[in-house]
DNA sequence: CCAGGCTTAGAAAGCGGTTTCTTAACTGAG
DNA sequence: CTCAGTTAAGAAACCGCTTTCTAAGCCTGG
């Protein structure tokens, strides 16, 4: 690999003139630039990003935390962030969290210690204490799919309330009026979020909430079917059901075809959220989908101008939408 | 940030000590060393990556370079290498090419131009010539998935003959004699290889390979569906089909159920590879699995066995299985 | 008791860039 | 024509660490 000395010499010129065409911040001379570039040229000469660093203190590398969790939210996410990085000459590093709050706070320690710019962490083990110091005293840190009061600049966070809302609100609006939901863990922001919403759809049609339809699980596909289990062993008629997660409208879609119910006409679903288990349950599901895509795209542009000093246009606009396939049907009596 | 300068100087020694005592290779004193410890303790010292890597000429930086393909694939392979790579030590630099020979040439130009010191490429697009340049004179490099006669050690594949053949045999041994065959690309490798294991399997059945139940689409869940309909339209009747990617496996279940069939009664139906998806639809899918963490797990630990000196015992066994689901039943006349 | 061999610590030279500082040359105004 | 004021290029310091080189101190054996 040649060096920048090597380039220098054979344009016949400092190494610092070298370093002025390279960076362009300064002016040199016509002729002297173009001997420097043909000598780049000829010896395919690249800057070693290593001694750039040490000397700019800056690694253009942003550390990318994100759990073990499913695959479609992985890797949708992931893509974004390289994608946007990447057009800006960033690269990202990547560090898995093993479930568990030490094995995150590992993870970022890994990402720190190899000098990156930036954090973009989705977490939602490591406390809000961790996170506020993280982001105040040695990084720059934002957050994926997350809410603390006490940085909500470096927070991105979907509108799950009125995901929630929309889920319910369309099951309203096909009728249905006794409307059953299965929650994921409310201790969660996020799962709390989406029951108020589909609560406050209830309200505002008129109806009451029934606290004997709706069951608290973990988001897990077990317990989806464990949920529509129980939500019927109660005893209450409903024509429909909201799942908080696709996990657990898959638990519920496989409980109630073992159960020798007809989907849809038996019983209307709405899931949230993953789009590849969506498209591929029978029947097709109807569910809230957000684009994380779009927030993660958000998010790491939000990085390039706060740490890069680019000047990227914002706008933060990832609203819920509701994708209607074959899982919800008119309610009929 | 506290420099190595200043704990020499809080320990009262040279800094050259304090680096002996942080790389441990030369003996020192242990009354210094324990000082220097100290100092290290007290001011929360932690050496500089990066003015390491200008040092020693390592990054200790992996670069990967994995398609925009389906998310399941894609995350079960970064997972497996992350994981592997992190425990020793070595960061993951991700780049994802987009589609096309020029973009994920790029993308390897990305991460050279970073300085990994390491290569792991999935890809199907670049050309055996490029491969083979890049891993001989500019970086070191293993091959997700493909197979390079030139350069055999840095290629790791699945027996994809083995899986065609495992696929087929399973339908034999439930009594089918007629075997439909949704192909993908067959001037891919692995597509060919599926095939010829198919056929391999008929062939010691005793049956005979009729191409008119071959059909030859693009892996794609639209082909799965077009797949079938063609075969069913060549009226040479079949009970059982083999999907050689559960993409087409998910638009020929599709399709079939389009067409009143009952599944699996109707038609048994085997796919391959992507256990999400397999896991998702109903008739839950029985297909060949083969463990891309396992491979990924693999030839991130050929890496640091050959770039990094470690001396980890590698046993290249992945060999695929098959996983019954519910998808095929006994041939029932 | 002293020469020779080892061990160990410090000084200094890189690694490959960026940037400040210095100086030489050139500009234009008086 | 001279002198202050710019401009542009080179010299050198620096980023934080590793490693070679040097030398000091110790031990051992003759």
């Amino acid at each position: 690999m040649p060096t920048i000395y090597q380039v220098a010499e054979r344009a016949g010129v400092s190494l610092s003139t070298v370093s002025r065409v390279l960076n362009g911040k300064a002016s040199v001379n016509k002729a002297l630039k173009e001997r420097v570039e043909e000598a780049i040229k000829e010896l395919n000469y690249r800057p070693n990003a290593v001694a750039r660093s040490l000397a700019n203190n800056r690694t253009d590398s942003v550390g990318v935390l994100i759990p073990k969790r499913n695959a479609s939210v992985f890797s949708e996410t992931l893509q974004a962030l390289e994608c946007t990085l990447r057009k800006a000459h960033k690269h990202v590093v990547i560090a898995m969290g093993d479930p568990g709050i030490e094995a995150e706070k590992e993870a970022v320690e890994f990402l720190v210690s190899r000098n990156c710019d930036a954090l973009i962490i989705d977490s939602e083990t490591l406390s809000d204490e961790y996170l506020v110091n993280l982001n105040q005293t040695t990084l720059p840190t934002v957050l994926l799919d997350r809410h603390i009061e006490e940085i909500p600049d470096a927070c991105f966070t979907f509108n799950n309330e009125k995901g929630g809302y929309l889920a319910t609100r369309h099951l309203l609006e096909l009728g249905h009026k006794s409307i059953a939901y299965l929650s994921g863990p409310v201790s969660k922001a996020a799962a709390g979020s989406r029951l108020t919403g589909h609560k406050r759809a209830l309200l505002e049609a008129g109806l009451t909430v029934n606290p004997q339809l709706i069951f608290n699980g973990d988001a897990s596909e077990n317990d989806g079917e464990r949920g529509l289990l129980e939500l019927m062993a109660r005893d209450l008629p409903f024509s429909a059901l909201v799942c908080a997660s696709n996990g657990m409208a898959s638990g519920a879609i496989g409980c109630a075809r073992d159960l020798g119910m007809r989907l849809p006409h038996d019983l209307s679903i709405v899931g949230y959220d993953d789009m590849l288990i969506a498209h591929h349950l029978h029947p097709k599901l109807t569910a809230v989908h957000h684009s994380r895509a779009d927030m993660a795209a958000i998010a790491a542009t939000y990085i390039l101008n706060k740490v890069y000093g680019q000047t990227h246009h914002i706008q933060p606009s990832f609203e819920p939408s509701l994708v209607v396939r074959e899982s919800t049907l008119e309610f009929a009596n």
